[in-house]
DNA sequence: CCAATATATTCGTATTATCGAATATACAGA
DNA sequence: TCTGTATATTCGATAATACGAATATATTGG
């Protein structure tokens, strides 16, 4: 039913909501990493970096390939890379809102540091 | 800089992450409704509908008009619907799996009973 | 002003999420 | 087999969210 629906859309955004999973996320979108890549990447403990991942697999965000030790993860569906995508442009849109929102920065510290994501 | 960004973002994801916030966004998709309309049409108790739009009203996910008696929502910017029409892409892509996730229902009863959302 | 209607807010409680510390597992090389 | 490295899981504390009940606010009509 539309219950069902609407109960799975939403665990999606809730596996997104977190800002160490969208930038795991936004690692991701280029193509693979190892777990250790991304703890690198990020700057987060080994055991919080995981239990996000762990996060993202369980709602099949993304899907992971051993390779000897190391995990190697990627975005399941490109589809989440477009939800991101969009998400980007809507905070362009809505720039000044959003500054308020988060309460910190001016807006034009914050576009000028957002190139590359 | 980048992480606020993310946060951004989470938040966003988060505001949607709830299936009666989802429920309101796509009753609002084809206009504005009132705050009544929806209690009627999602079922849920009147503090708890309001709890939810204030979750969205503070995300900026929704504008409100007041006309007399009421408020009128409606949604502040469609990119929010193309997210959740990519969500549906996915949702129908994944299917099976959604399915699993969900541990309910045999796939075409789910996907039947989601014609119209 | 009073009563009725529509909506919002507050409060207490239950559930869920997040984090770091500690521990466990899996694999690779000597 | 032993050691080290990479990753995952468990645990306990704290914080955030969700809900219904009760209450508050605003607006309309009499």
């Amino acid at each position: 039913m539309q219950d069902a629906l609407r109960r799975f859309k939403a665990d999606i955004f809730q596996a997104l909501a977190h800002p160490t999973r969208i930038a795991i996320i936004e690692q991701l979108e280029h193509g693979e990493r190892s777990a250790g890549d991304l703890m690198e990447k990020l700057g987060v403990e080994q055991a919080n970096l995981s239990q996000h991942l762990a996060v993202l697999r369980a709602k099949q965000l993304v899907i992971n390939r051993k390779a000897g030790n190391q995990v190697f993860y990627s975005v399941r569906d490109p589809i989440i890379l477009k939800v991101l995508a969009l998400m980007r442009r809507y905070f362009y849109t809505h720039l000044q809102e959003a500054m308020d929102l988060l309460g910190e920065l001016d807006p034009k510290a914050a576009a000028e540091s957002e190139v590359g994501s």
